[in-house]
DNA sequence: TATACATACATGTATATACTTTTCCCGCGT
DNA sequence: ACGCGGGAAAAGTATATACATGTATGTATA
């Protein structure tokens, strides 16, 4: 009669899948204590250190918090992405429950202008790929997502249907990413990008440019432009090596 | 006669120390095999479980590989991202060769709201200090800098003259940082923070909010404000562990 | 010689048990 | 009304034990 599956899995996993669905379906709500681990030792049949295990791990994962002496609360939400993934806005938005799409307004082959031929150090002037799709969560766009990609590294970028697989995936699983760089900054909207995102134009976007290498190769440049008002991104770490 | 030193953190965490000290000193050489659990339990004096805490934290901390049936590893060293560093906006504005200066608006020791509470972890209401410190790039604002600090960790804090040392600076110098957390957003500019950084109500800002841990306490929660039109955030880093 | 099996050893999981530390709260006494 | 003390409850740690699972290796057998 235990409430957890029967699949291969340890028994740790399947305490924490329980956990975190509970919270997903907000059987357990926000604010309100969780039960205790001898609660949860009766209502599941399996050990306390057992319990105990799945309710640290996901402590340490940010999803929830104890307080020794008082008890387990589920933790506000985190934006957990790390800098490196935020560009995998669809499992993003899945992840939070929420339903994503995405509308794709251009995928062409362009010859590029000088200066974005310098941001792929190219030395001649050489064809690229060029997409712009918009990323919507349950119905609302949160991002506007232009990319130009690298022929020689992703030669079939421009046959792809990016409405079902998604540029980060399609890219990811093509090419490895060995270096990154970022630069964020706050710029109005436009009027192209504030009819595409049904924002204002002026308001606020939070603009990622973003450049991946694959070895010495620059192998995507994009412009990622986030509704200030419906998203941030997120990270978190330790910069723990030793003294 | 154990390795293990005789302080009161848990003997799990002195186990993880031990191991960490040992790697950091080349004890083990990068390649070869850890000793295994039940080496340790020999050496140390300690139960197979809690070597196993210790071992499984690390591992899961990216400092080891472990492989059912083999063995424990050294793990690769893992990539550290550089936002660690973009508080720094003192050293970053010299950096570019432009004048810093900055202007303390408040600093003064405050009891917290109840949420800001939260963000501290704090299972009682305690009091924090509060500096307000806006920035300037050869006289221009740039950045509008309010944090809140942990007393029980940094407890001069209040006493300080900020416009000679980075309120950065000062807390580096005070406490480890073992934990980082950023959360980025795009924000239109309120009546204050304008009338701050000079610029129209509405204007576009990059907003930082970051919280710094020393362990398992959160030493800082700080609000950074850029204007949009005079700043951005960069980063470059190379990926290299998995999950 | 090559394959199959047995065995030893490594990590991984699960449980029962005991004790510690912290917090909350109720009831008692002043 | 106030404070204090003690107990209940909750999470945290540590151990012994058992069994599961994966890997390497050596030996017996075809």
């Amino acid at each position: 009669m235990s409430a957890l599956p029967d699949t291969a899995s340890p028994l740790y996993e399947k305490v924490k899948d329980y956990i975190l669905t509970n919270i997903g379906t907000g059987k357990w709500s926000k604010d309100r204590k969780l039960p205790s681990e001898n609660e949860f030792v009766a209502a599941l049949g399996v050990s306390r250190m057992t319990v105990h295990r799945a309710l640290r791990e996901l402590t340490s994962a940010g999803f929830l918090i104890r307080l020794q002496g008082v008890g387990t609360f589920i933790a506000p939400p985190k934006p957990q992405s790390t800098l490196i993934e935020i560009n995998n806005i669809a499992a993003e938005i899945v992840a939070r429950g929420n339903r994503h799409r995405s509308e794709v307004l251009v995928l062409e082959r362009i010859t590029p202008t000088k200066e974005l031929s310098l941001s792929f150090e190219f030395a001649r002037r050489a064809a690229l790929y060029h997409s712009v799709v918009v990323n919507f969560e349950n119905d609302l766009p949160v991002q506007l997502e232009e990319r130009f990609v690298n022929p020689s590294l992703i030669p079939d970028y421009d046959k792809q249907d990016f409405s079902k697989t998604a540029t980060y995936d399609y890219l990811m699983q093509k090419t490895p990413v060995t270096e990154v760089e970022h630069i964020i900054s706050a710029v109005p909207a436009d009027a192209e990008t504030a009819r595409h995102l049904a924002i204002d134009i002026g308001s606020c976007c939070l603009l990622l440019h973003r450049r991946t290498w694959t070895g010495a190769v620059v192998a995507t440049v994009s412009r990622l432009t986030y509704v200030g008002s419906r998203y941030s991104l997120g990270s978190r770490y330790s910069p723990s090596r030793k003294t």
